[in-house]
DNA sequence: CAGTGAGCGAGCTTCCGCTTGACTT
């Protein structure tokens, strides 16, 4: 039987820690939290200082056990989760739920899983340090209870099953936010000129002028003027440039690279991670640190040494600059550098292993150094110069391995391409060239760009809000709420002036471009515009983007010593709770609704806003129940447009669509094609349309045909429904008895006595409900 | 799924942060 008993967060470092270990140590993974808070609403008292409830979840169980029966044999336990604070908690729980004994349960760290590091750690015990564990409390209570308290307010305010929290409401702000800014982006436009040269040996090369030109009546003007211009270089300046190599990988950045050099999601760079890392190929994927351990840095050495030499070697330590950084591992780097690919996984893990391998070695490799030239071309007619500009790399260093790919600027800017960098021809300063062509061009400026998932993330880790094993998750469950969509979406053609002097004449023209494309953009959805709107109207200091940072200092405090935990949580939760209690009892219901004006034809009203069943545009009022009048027609919102820019003109495009077949039964019988395909409508039910037939050509016999074959259908399924379900009970509701009826919920008609009820009744009652059951069923009663 | 467009029932939904797992096609 072992002596010791070690117990890390993860199996993979488990596994190579008891190699480094040898007989007398057992080391066992607790699979991260092992203890979580009570499901439903009742794990914190916050009337009894946030007394906490917590339950190990049933897929724990089994190992809980096994690990308090490994423990209860081990003379000495080693608790080795993580050194942060959800790792000291972590060690806590463990200690909890395994009847650990103080006498015999030691507390080690370690950042780095290398054989020196553990075996230090293992001669440095300590205790569990109680005020980190308080810090972790402090965070999980906050989170429960700002998640459990405002989740309900939507569900009754907005809609059921939404939710918000710390995290995923600032990043739905974020993308809501990036999208008006787009949405209200004016785009100027202004002529920027670029010139060809040519050198008294025919060597071409391009210039560009500083200054653009607002009006196309000044850039003419330019452009006349170099009709019979002499031109030649002022001035020329050579300067040395230096390029540094971006640190090692952390999840975030990691996560950006896959994305803008691999085109991966950010799950997906996870889960390929996930499996480097379980075959030891590269270390740990969560992390917030881009520090690597001495025995990296000189695996590193060596290996840049051996395979390009002494020169391009440079020792480099990084600081981590993010806020809210833990550091509880090392940067992502290969475990070993001398593998510079590898072979025996498939593609996507062999691109995502040579990123990682690159960006490590890279950032241990020397300076790059260019040599920078900058040609100022004059103009014998003007007093503005063109700039030509060229780079030399002089010595390569890290360059030979990785450069690190720019993200498309957030901030607006002036929309063109990039200077380009070529190699300048031979230039002596006072030497005079003769222009080929030059070309003024209309540019425009560009909105903010929307957010990737890569580049959200990235926003993400600059504002403190979530940690590394969050981003993909949080990132997945606003698109699953519904508040943010992943989406292409196609651009507008846009047309651009260009003038063009050459052989001295000056030629305008009128292109045509494309602008706005987006590829895999996050977009908010309607509800997720009107869920923010709602949660910084009520709950602005929650969703304000400098909470999570304020907070944290507060579990910093807590961390150290300086502050009570329940002191910290008193003074957030009271206010807060008062604001759920108001909102709650005042508010007024959000469903994003708009006026958009009056229809130009018969002049009705049209609305937007969010229905029962998402977005939709509604012309001319309601009728009141028994009163005459038209009732008002009915469109949802389609193909990407929003409650809050739709026009008018776009909204009543929406009604051209459905096509009106004829009338069955005192029924409309409509044709139109939904996400799915074609289908009839008709009394609520939808009948696909078979592909050989166009919906447009469907005629009213046709679809009476259609509708009498899927009405037997239905008949069947759901007399097979209701003979598999032969229970019925009647129960006492708010509004008086009803009947459950499998998943139905039957009101009890008012002519009926309940007593006198039979299961014959019940089968009619359900039968006149006329419709299948469906999770949720609620409108049973309309009918009567 | 799609179109629809307030009427009451019961009981459900929900947070963030650690970590991997697998009834079978």
């Amino acid at each position: 039987m072992a002596k010791n008993l070690l117990i890390v967060e993860s199996p993979a470092k488990a596994k190579t820690i008891e190699g480094y270990l040898g007989k007398d140590f057992i080391v066992k993974s607790s699979f991260g939290h092992i203890r979580d808070l009570k499901k439903g609403d009742n794990a914190i008292e916050t009337e009894n200082n946030f007394k906490q409830h917590y339950e190990i979840p049933a897929d724990k169980k089994a190992l809980v056990s096994e690990l308090k029966k490994l423990a209860k044999e081990a003379e000495m336990v080693w608790l080795a989760s993580d050194e942060d604070r959800e790792g000291e908690a972590i060690s806590w729980h463990l200690f909890e739920s395994l009847d650990l004994k103080e006498a015999k349960t030691k507390r080690i760290v370690f950042h780095e899983i290398t054989k020196p590091a553990i075996l230090k750690a293992i001669e440095t015990p300590r205790k569990i340090n109680y005020d980190l564990v308080y810090a972790q409390q402090a965070r999980r209570v906050l989170d429960r209870l700002v998640g459990f308290e405002l989740s309900p307010v939507l569900w009754r305010k907005v809609k059921p099953s939404l939710s918000a929290g710390r995290v995923q409401s600032v990043a739905v702000r974020l993308i809501v936010d990036r999208e008006r800014e787009v949405n209200k982006f004016d785009s100027e436009a202004a002529y920027r000129i670029v010139a060809i040269f040519a050198n008294d040996k025919n060597q071409t090369f391009k210039a560009e002028l500083s200054q653009r030109y607002e009006k196309q009546a000044d850039a003419e003007k330019f452009l006349n003027d170099c009709i019979n211009a002499n031109f030649k270089v002022n001035s020329l300046e050579v300067k040395p440039l230096k390029r540094n190599p971006a640190a090692p990988f952390t999840t975030s950045t990691l996560q950006q690279e896959a994305s803008r050099k691999l085109g991966y999601s950010v799950s997906r760079t996870m889960q390929v991670a996930q499996k480097l890392y379980e075959t030891g190929k590269i270390t740990y994927m969560r992390t917030d640190s881009v520090n690597l351990s001495d025995t990296a840095l000189d695996a590193a050495a060596t290996e840049i040494k051996s395979a390009y030499g002494n020169q391009y070697h440079f020792l480099r330590k990084f600081k981590t600059k993010s806020a809210g950084a833990q550091e509880a591992h090392e940067a992502i780097r290969p475990t070993d550098f001398s593998v510079h690919s590898i072979s025996d996984m498939d593609a996507s893990e062999k691109r995502l292993y040579e990123l990682i391998w690159k960006r490590a070695i890279a950032s241990q490799m020397s300076e790059a150094q260019i040599e920078k030239t900058i040609a100022k071309i004059g103009v014998s007619t003007r007093k503005e110069e063109l700039t030509a500009s060229g780079e030399v790399l002089k010595f390569d260093g890290f360059l030979k391995v990785y450069l690190e790919s720019d993200d498309e600027e957030s901030d607006a800017h002036l929309d063109d391409s990039k200077t380009d960098n070529a190699i300048l021809p031979p230039l002596t300063t006072g030497q005079a060239v003769n222009l080929n062509e030059m070309n003024a061009t209309e540019r425009f400026s560009r909105p903010p760009s929307r957010y990737t998932e890569a580049s959200l993330v990235k926003k993400l880790e600059e504002l403190g809000i979530g940690r590394p094993s969050t981003y993909a998750p949080t990132i997945s469950t606003v698109q699953n709420r519904g508040y943010v969509v992943k989406e292409d979406r196609e651009g507008k053609q846009r047309n651009y002036k260009t003038i063009l002097l050459k052989a001295g004449k000056i030629t305008s023209n009128t292109l045509s471009e494309v602008t706005g494309t987006e590829k895999s953009k996050l977009f908010p959805t309607d509800i997720g515009a009107v869920v923010n709107d709602f949660l910084v109207e009520h709950f602005k200091d929650i969703v304000d983007f400098n909470f999570t940072a304020n907070v944290e200092k507060e579990f910093d405090e807590i961390a150290n010593g300086l502050k009570e935990w329940t002191d910290m949580l008193h003074t957030f939760y009271k206010p807060f709770h008062i604001d759920v209690d108001n909102t709650m009892k005042n508010a007024e219901r959000a469903n994003g609704e708009r006026f958009l004006g009056e229809h130009p034809d018969n002049g009705k009203k049209i609305t937007v806003r969010i229905g029962k069943f998402g977005p939709f545009v509604q012309i001319g009022e309601a009728v009141a129940e028994g009163e005459e009048g038209e009732k008002p027609i009915y469109a949802s919102l389609r193909n990407g447009l929003m409650i809050e820019s739709i026009t008018l003109e776009q909204a009543l495009e929406l009604f051209k669509l459905p096509k009106m077949v004829g009338e069955f039964e005192g029924s409309e019988v409509k044709a139109n094609i939904g996400r799915f395909g074609p289908y009839v409508l008709h009394d609520k039910k939808f009948i696909s349309i078979p592909k050989d037939i166009d919906p447009l050509d469907i005629t009213l016999e046709k679809a009476i045909e259609l509708i009498t074959e899927k009405r037997q259908k239905d008949i069947d399924k759901l007399i097979k429904t209701f003979t598999e379900n032969p229970e019925a009970t009647i129960e006492n509701g708010r509004w008086g008895p009803f009947i459950r009826f499998g998943k139905l919920n039957i009101k009890i008609p008012k002519d009926k006595e309940v007593e006198s009820i039979t299961y014959d009744d019940v089968l009619a009652l359900a039968a006149e409900a006329d419709k299948l059951p469906k999770k949720g069923v609620k409108k049973f009663t309309k009918k009567k």
